[in-house]
DNA sequence: CAGGATCCTAAAAGATACTG
DNA sequence: CAGTATCTTTTAGGATCCTG
């Protein structure tokens, strides 16, 4: 796919360039890939949780002290999600006290670009209110 | 800010950068640029309409003709959304029946490449869960 | 045509307490 | 240390019917 050609599933974004329906996305589906870069990044918390991985690995209590108004159930939903998707590796050590490292899989690391994305169009658009 | 110096408000993403807690988000704040540009994608159906809308303007019932499974209960919410966050123009055409275009603003035409960052992301992700 | 008003359900988030 | 279990609250989304 060029560059500058996107969308939704088998359709790109350019009108001109989707002369017919086939593949148009017409309701929410796990299979488009916009949904899933999405469901990345979506949920409350997410996004910080996955920019404290991204400094490297991390135990469960080490993310918690990083954030500290989030709770341990969020937390831990978070980061099933995240393993869920394959984006985090969970690595548990035997013994006791229990110990817990969270790191980022190759396809987590490959979310970076989209993080430095959102950070980038996110201030784009506050300039744009300062200005008004 | 470098192109690789990617945080939440005032931190970068790197860590070796942020030697000090001042300013690094604790939690999920308004004012943050990744919650912003995530607020303007974010909510069932909302990239598609937006996908939409970069095809040009489109009245309301166009936009259902679209995407047929979408309410207007919640069409009228995500356009409501986007006209809030500066992104969307309503124009309303005087007279019976009513009309109203909806089209992007130029900070609405600004997130074009953070959609293609999202598609392109997902494509990525996809194609690792495949190989796996 | 373009919505508003209601009602309902389900999912997400938060608080608190407890356990291997 | 790293969670689980419960419960309550909040929010999102969908269905249906109605109106300027």
């Amino acid at each position: 796919m060029a560059s500058e050609r996107v969308g939704h599933q088998t359709v790109t974004w350019d009108e001109e360039l989707v002369p017919s329906e086939r593949g148009r996305t017409v309701a929410p589906s796990p299979r488009c890939p916009v949904e899933v870069a999405l469901a990345a990044v979506s949920g409350r918390w997410a996004t910080l949780v996955l920019r404290d991985l991204m400094g490297g690995p991390r135990s469960f209590s080490a993310l918690r002290t990083g954030l500290p108004q989030l709770s341990a159930k969020v937390l831990t939903e978070r980061l099933d999600g995240l393993v869920a998707q394959g984006l985090v590796r969970r690595d548990r050590s035997p013994g006791f006290p229990a110990r817990t490292e969270y790191a980022l899989t190759d396809a987590g690391r490959a979310l970076r670009p989209l993080l430095v994305e959102l950070y980038r169009t996110g201030e784009a658009l506050l300039r744009r209110r300062d200005l008004a």
